[in-house]
RNA sequence: GGCGCGUUCGUCUAGCCAGGUCCAGGACACCUCUCUUUCACAGAGGCGACACGGGUUCGAAUCCCGUACGCGCUACCA
């Protein structure tokens, strides 16, 4: 392990919206590279043109900002080692293929899809299940390993297709110490002749991600476990090369909460969570995805539970704030196992974030979602900040604020029958009718007061709470649950209660 | 199929590297109770796991071997 400063990429492909999964990936980059004092940059992977989605890139942007966890160098900020987006460092691969070319690593190969695809469905049919490309079977391909040389020139002075491939040797041992996993053995005999730059000129993944890491400085690579089975290949370009490997680390799966599998949108839709970060507007099905920020939660919460997931800081400890997270993150805390996603603690996570705001900090929260929602209400700052208190501790979500403030800022229009039919009586009705004129002239009004007094009042009358409790309640905020009650009535105040209880009178 | 990685409560996990203090600790979820004639919060309690089989050892969740199961990869995609 080298000595140098620490720096980590994340570097999504802008094939779609960042899925959670990249998120996590992202924070472990990023709380990485805080804990060692280091550099966290992010690199967009778009060498495969088929597969470019116009809106991606920024939605990453746009995800990775509202979570906290923006990168120091990016396409956008640019940095040291600029450009950040590979199609625009395109004419940069070449001469590293060529390098490989030159020291015998690698190899043109002229064969069309069309052949391979043929190779393939041949072997198939003999019983191989599946063919590579590889040290036997590229000495019966068109390559310029198995072509005359003079021919060679000829193809690529011509201008034919052709791709440059790596030429794994035979019979060897590749080994690497993954920073999560250990030690990591495979033979080259399983990896097969990958494709470094295809037809197009583009570079494939291995070959950018290769030289991007050396030219870009990178010192581990931190990425998702379905990269382990192409490590090998990546570990032995840096021998080729004579470069120095930086060190890898794969992070287990997220997975899916039933079954197995990796996590999908599927799972999102069937299980109800988000599976993005933000809303994602598709641009080519024209559907919107549903993002963890429109739904509610908190970036907070949401980076806290994601930090959780394949890491723990050692302790109990569970909530931990973004400076705690950087001080204990380490790459040995993290776990070599799939990780199952927990909507449930996702949303403890973010309940228990909500309540811990103070009123002043949830108070342009509710404001934005009350006008979100489209509730109509003449109450000023001062009033929602009285309310913030009876709604905080009930809401998991934010977008559940303006649902359960609206009863304390507008008088309900219309009962609903189902609750009156269940807690509207004429005892109730009767008592509430007489007590009008009480409260009145009742000072103060303030909830420990009242509370005695009423209670006093029922039971002076031979009745029971039962029967007046809940018809208060309906009558008051159309509501069988909320705040306590006579805490309702101090908000609202003596005039708002009163005219909400005749209201109600006059029309139960 | 091949190769790789993995396997502690339903879920996330601590413990494993440096075997005994673990009849396995915490959190979420669930259940009960308290508070409250609402809902929620909060508090108290409960349920609940070392995949299986061998071996090493006085002693194994921890070390070794095997089996099973799961997942990942197996593109001129990343």
């Amino acid at each position: 392990m080298s000595t140098a400063p620490v720096r980590v990429r994340f570097a999504p492909s802008p094939t779609g919206a960042l899925h959670v999964g990249g998120v996590r990936t992202a924070l472990f980059n990023y709380l990485f590279a805080r804990h060692h004092g280091g550099e966290f940059l992010l690199r967009i992977e778009d060498t495969d043109q088929k597969r470019y989605v116009p809106k991606a890139e920024e939605y990453i942007m746009e995800a990775l900002a509202w979570c906290g966890i923006s990168p120091d160098y990016s396409p956008k900020t640019g940095g040291p080692d600029a450009p950040y987006r590979q199609s625009e460092r395109k004419p940069m691969y070449r001469q590293y293929a060529e390098q490989l070319v030159a020291s015998g690593h690698a190899y043109y190969a002229f064969d069309t899809e069309e052949e391979l695809e043929t190779m393939r469905e041949n072997a198939e049919k003999a019983g191989m299940k599946n063919w590579q490309y590889n040290a036997i079977t590229r000495q019966n391909m068109r390559n310029s390993l198995t072509l005359p040389a003079d021919e060679v020139q000829r193809l690529l002075d011509g201008g034919a297709n052709y791709v440059v491939r790596m030429k794994i040797p035979r019979n060897e041992e590749i080994r690497f110490e993954d920073a999560i996993r250990g030690w990591v053995l495979f033979q080259t005999n399983q990896l097969d002749d990958k494709v470094l730059m295809k037809q197009d000129g583009m570079p494939t993944y291995h070959l950018a991600n290769v030289v991007d890491d050396h030219l870009m400085h990178i010192t581990h690579v931190i990425r998702g476990e379905e990269w382990l089975p192409s490590a090998p290949l990546h570990v032995y370009m840096y021998q080729c090369f004579g470069w120095t490997a930086p060190v890898f680390a794969h992070l287990p799966l997220l997975l899916s909460p039933d079954g197995k599998g990796k996590l999908s949108k599927r799972d999102g839709d069937k299980h109800g969570f988000p599976i993005f970060p933000l809303d994602w507007h598709n641009p080519e099905t024209g559907e919107t995805a549903k993002g963890y920020r429109e739904a509610g939660y908190l970036p907070d919460a949401f980076i806290n539970f994601l930090a959780l997931l394949g890491w723990n800081p050692g302790n109990d400890q569970e909530i931990l704030t973004r400076e705690e997270m950087v001080k204990l993150f380490t790459l040995e805390r993290v776990g070599k196992s799939g990780v199952k996603f927990d909507k449930a603690k996702s949303v403890w996570f973010n309940a228990t974030y909500l309540r811990a705001l103070t009123p002043a900090e949830l108070l342009p929260h509710l404001k934005a979602q009350l006008a979100a929602a489209g509730v109509a209400h003449t109450r000023d700052d001062a009033f929602l900040l009285s309310v913030v208190p009876l709604i905080q501790e009930r809401a998991e979500y934010l977008t559940d604020l303006a649902p359960q403030a609206a009863p304390y800022l507008v008088a309900p229009q219309t009962f609903d029958p189902e609750l009156v039919a269940k807690r509207w009586n004429p005892q109730g009705a009767e008592f509430i009718a007489g007590l009008l004129p009480q409260l009145q002239s009742f000072e103060p009004w303030e909830e420990a007061p009242l509370e005695a007094f009423v209670k006093e009042t029922v039971e002076a009358a031979g009745l029971g709470l039962g029967k007046v409790m809940p018809a208060l309640r309906l009558a008051l905020t159309n509501r069988m649950q909320g705040a306590e009650l006579f805490r309702i009535f101090e908000l609202l105040g003596r005039e708002e209660t009163l005219a909400r209880l005749e209201a109600a009178l006059a029309r139960l």
